[in-house]
DNA sequence: CAGACTTGTCATCGTTCGGCGACATCAGCT
DNA sequence: AGCTGATGTCGCCGAACGATGACAAGTCTG
């Protein structure tokens, strides 16, 4: 799930709480901040400290990743994979 | 690359800003913000505005993924590709 | 080495953040 | 419908953010 914007990150952190079944203020005690700080992190608020809202994401068991969209998607191997054995097994009958 | 707190931030930003051989200054003017605000961050500051950070990693040309790792890992090719014409031909010659 | 550029640090100012308390509104259940 | 719990909103206060200007220190190049 990218976040491009403090409202996407909003929408995420509602929805991965509700997912978890947690109200705010289950969530506000564990960051360590209000409830109505979670209910600004949620309403997309864009001026928060990064690192409240760092910590709020791990508190939601979340991983953040930050990487370059240039770099090569990594190959995705077909739904069905070839049978190596059976490829073989038919070369080795009918070369 | 994984941002765990603001300080893993900071780094990423400074090596990225000087891997596109930019200033502090510049990198401030595209994003709007004052020079200090870019040595803050690159300082690893956790109270900055998280709006003005998300537009920075923009700015750098850099995506936030926000993820569950519990998850499972996609399946990643090996480094080398299996070249299955030479297998087949291996199996033709001496099947 | 000197000079130019870059980065780090400090202080000040006006604005606003986060916590708090309180109340309004919504949602779910019986 | 009434009740309970959850969420949304408002205002106030002290702390501190971000911009600015200035200067110190570091880095790079000819």
């Amino acid at each position: 799930m990218y976040a491009r914007t403090p409202a996407d990150l909003g929408r995420l952190v509602r929805w991965r709480r509700r997912a978890l079944a947690r109200t705010q203020q289950a969530l506000a005690d564990q960051v360590g901040v209000s409830r109505q700080w979670i209910v600004r992190l949620e309403a997309g608020r864009s001026t928060l400290e990064v690192g409240l809202v760092m910590r709020t994401l791990r508190a939601l068991g979340l991983t953040i990743e930050i990487s370059d969209p240039a770099e090569p998607a990594p190959v995705v191997l077909p739904h069905r994979p070839i049978d190596l054995d059976e490829v073989l097994a038919a070369v080795r009958r009918n070369p």
